[in-house]
Order: structure tokens, then C-alpha cells, then sequence
DNA sequence: TCTGGGGTCCTAGGACCC
DNA sequence: TCTGGGGTCCTAGGACCC
């Protein structure tokens, strides 16, 4: 009864992607770096062998591999996006059951494929390689946490051709003695202390334990990870992507920034940045967070960080209210005499801009709507008479219009409420 | 003047993922 | 001078509501 999950993982996908217009990389060590080619994001197997860690800052190492023949190249987003859009649809044609898990990694159902998970498998590999030119690694398990586990040796063993099944209890538990704590997906390094500290030192005795006392220690996360070792699936393949909750816009600067003006400037990019990438997405937000933070890697130097809220009295995708918003947010975070490194523009609560269409109507039950019905009940005990609230940042922000608008700003302007 | 319980919301921070 | 840029979920305590 148990269904099988695939995880398909592109190998050093960045790399790969560069690899795939530029053949010449092949069998040489390519590593590309992040924005300001600061630091390794991806690294092809012959610079890992050569000790290229991830995450390596490039500018204590360009010495030491520059003799190396290493091939360095800048992060080209665009590209690696197209790329990944083109696997995923070849993924499609291998089950229909696609959960798209990051830009390099997507969960399958193979239910229906019991019989020959292998070939299937096989065969998936070999298409997207040709299709696509990205080589791939495959994993199978009933859970996800397992199949990213059949990943990991996939990739791991080259016995295995990059194919790795994992739906017998045994094979599971040999798989599981193989790897650390800190192997498994969602275990780092401060879970696995506290697993260590509990006695529980491997995936295998992770697996043997009680989840009812993991669930003690390490709340329902824990549990969940150790039903899902043993094979009980908690984690569903997600095929409907949930509507974004939030997105950022923020950039490590190049060099020290300590003016304002020059700081406004930043903020104001960002802020208008991530307006536009709400709108290409539908999205409108009433609630915005600025930060800044100074370099944590430059220990001499002082440090300070701070963020700072704002709200909107109506969600919006508008550039100029973001942007005025943001800078108004940033004021009260700004002090005089830091060496800032980093600033960035979080926009929260999004919702999708036509909401306030879909409020009116939404079930009558629902929870947006009995918020709506409360907040509404308040303006017309108050008032004595009926007004729509803009709920287009759904519960929350009906309940924040309620307690921070409707009650002590809004007294007579209903047409601004009403205003889209 | 004293006495309760159940539920949601808010916020900050922690932990993890790619 | 030089160390990325995104995301999500969970928890805990206080506020608030009925």
C-alpha cells in the first residue's frame, strides 16, 4: 500500500548549466560563484575533488586554485531558471504526479510503476540527459525523507549509475547505517546535537527510536522525521504550488555603505525591485519589513542590525507607496556611523491583488469571512452603518485593519477603505 | 470583589532548506 | 577590498476576545 516517491536532483546543477553552452567545460573543474563573486554556490565534481568547499569565500582561494586550471564563472539566474523549466517538463512526461521542489530538484509518484521503478528510473535519466543536457540522480522510497536519502547514495555511490531504490525495510535500514545525523533532510548541525545529546547518534538509531519521546524533545518536527524513516509517509507530494507567503529583495553591497543617501538609494532599488516581482505575480501586500545589517565576517568592526515594519492602510502593488514605505521604515532602523554590508526589502502577508473581488464571495464560513463579518460588525456598532473592509491580505490584515485602522484612523473616510 | 476556560492573533526568534 | 539570495515552518509567551 505503500507508494513510491522519486526524487529527481540535477547533479552540480549551476555547473551543469554552464556546461551545457559551453561543452569545452566538460571534465574540467567549473565552479560558479554568487553575486559579487563573492562566495562558491556550485561546484562540478572535478572541483570538488580538488577540496572546493561550498559556500567557500572566492577571494581567500582564487590564490590557491588559480594553478589548479579551475574555471570560475558569475551566477547567471536567467539561464539556470530556463534550464530548469526545461527539466521539469521533461520530468512530466514520466509521471503526472510532479511536486517542483526547488530550482533543481523535483518529487515524482511513480504509483503505477511498481513493478519496474528501476528501468523507469533509467530510462527518466537517460531522456533528461538527452533532452536537456543536465545529468540527473534519482532516488525512490515510500517517503520523502527516504528518497532523499536513495538520493544522497545515488549520487554518492557510482556503483549505483545515479538510480537508487529504497522500498525494502531492509535496504532502508542498510542505506540509513551508512550516513551521519546531519545527512538526513531537515537535520543540521543544531538537531543533531540535541539528537546526540539524547543518546541517538545515527539515522539508523533515529530510526529505531520512539517517536512519541523524539516528539518530547524535539516537538512534532522530530516526530514527523522519524515516522518518516520508517517509512510512514507524513509528508505529501505538494502537485498545486500554495501561493508565495512572502519575498525578499536585498543585496550584499560591494563595498561599505555609510551614508544615507546612499542607503535610501539601495532601499529604494529594492523596494521597487520587489514591487515589481509581486506584480508579475498577481500579488499585493499591506506589510513590509526593512533591514539593514553591518558585515558580521569583519569582527573589528562594530556591528549592528535592525529591521523595521511598516504597514500600508490597503494592500497594494504600487511602486511609489512600497518605495515610500520602505524609506519611511528605514529612518527609524538608520544610524550614523556604521560600516553597512547588507540591506534588504521583505514584503509579508501577500495575497493575491483581485482578493477583494473573491471576499465578496467567499464561502460564508470560511475564516477570511467571519474575520470580514466581525470587523464589519464593529463599524456598524461604531458607525451605524455598513462598509466593506479591503481584506486582500486575507485574516491577518482584516484583523490589523480592525485594530489599526478601522478603530482609530477611519473614522469618516469609507471611500479610502473602498479605494482598490 | 472575586472567579475560568478556550480560542485566535501577534511578534520575535530559531531552525532548516536550496 | 573581498564571505549569496532567496524561502518555509515551528515555537513560545503575551494580548485579546467571547
Amino acid at each position: 500500500m505503500t507508494r513510491p516517491i522519486a526524487l529527481v536532483d540535477c547533479n552540480n546543477f549551476y555547473a551543469s548549466c554552464e556546461r551545457v553552452f559551453q561543452p569545452t567545460l566538460r571534465g574540467k573543474p567549473v565552479v560558479v560563484l554568487s553575486n559579487n563573486d563573492g562566495c562558491v554556490i556550485a561546484r562540478s565534481n572535478e572541483a570538488k575533488e580538488l577540496g572546493i568547499e561550498m559556500g567557500a569565500p572566492w577571494h581567500l582561494n582564487r590564490e590557491k586554485f588559480s594553478g589548479a586550471g579551475v574555471i570560475v564563472k558569475s551566477s547567471n539566474y536567467t539561464l539556470y531558471g530556463d534550464m530548469s523549466a526545461r527539466v521539469m517538463k521533461t520530468l512530466l512526461s514520466f509521471s503526472p504526479v510532479l511536486e517542483i521542489y526547488s530550482i533543481d530538484e523535483a518529487f515524482l509518484g511513480l504509483e503505477g510503476f511498481e513493478d519496474r521503478l528501476e528501468d523507469h528510473a533509467r530510462t527518466l535519466r537517460a531522456t533528461v540527459l538527452q533532452w536537456t543536457g543536465i545529468p540527473v540522480s534519482v532516488g525512490i522510497a515510500p517517503t520523502k525523507t527516504l528518497a532523499k536519502v536513495a538520493n544522497r547514495l545515488a549520487k554518492k555511490d557510482s556503483a549505483s549509475c545515479g538510480v537508487r531504490v529504497l522500498m525494502a525495510a531492509a535496504d532502508q535500514e542498510r542505506a540509513l547505517a551508512q550516513l551521519e545525523l546531519s545527512d538526513l533532510w531537515g537535520v543540521a548541525r543544531r538537531l543533531s546535537g540535541r539528537l546526540k545529546a539524547q543518546g541517538v547518534v545515527t539515522p539508523l538509531a533515529l530510526r529505531n527510536a520512539d517517536p512519541q519521546q523524539i516528539r518530547q524533545t524535539l516537538g512534532v518536527v522530530g516526530e514527523r522525521l522519524v515516522r518518516e524513516l520508517r517509512g510512514e509517509s507524513c509528508i505529501e507530494i505538494e502537485e498545486i504550488a500554495p501561493n508565495r507567503k512572502s519575498l525578499i529583495a536585498s543585496r550584499s553591497f560591494g563595498r561599505p555603505v555609510e551614508t544615507l543617501i546612499e542607503m535610501q538609494e539601495a532601499v529604494a532599488t529594492y523596494a521597487s525591485r520587489a514591487a515589481e516581482k509581486m506584480r508579475r505575480q498577481n500579488l499585493a501586500t499591506a506589510n513590509l519589513i526593512v533591514f539593514v545589517e553591518t558585515n558580521p565576517f569583519r569582527t573589528q568592526d562594530r556591528q549592528y542590525r535592525a529591521s523595521q515594519s511598516a504597514q500600508l492602510p490597503i494592500a497594494t502593488a504600487d511602486t511609489g507607496r512600497l518605495v515610500a514605505a520602505a524609506l519611511g521604515a528605514l529612518v527609524a532602523i538608520w544610524r550614523e556611523g556604521y560600516r553597512y554590508k547588507k540591506a534588504g526589502v521583505m514584503l509579508l502577508d501577500l495575497a493575491p491583488a483581485n482578493a477583494l473581488q473573491g471576499s465578496l464571495f467567499a464561502a460564508p464560513d470560511s475564516p477570511a469571512s467571519q474575520a470580514r463579518m466581525r470587523a464589519l460588525d464593529v463599524i456598524n456598532r461604531r458607525y451605524g452603518r455598513g462598509a466593506l473592509i479591503i481584506g486582500a491580505a486575507g485574516v491577518k490584515s482584516a484583523w490589523r485593519l480592525r485594530r489599526e485602522h478601522v478603530s482609530k484612523s477611519y473614522t469618516t473616510s469609507w471611500s479610502e477603505l473602498l479605494t482598490v
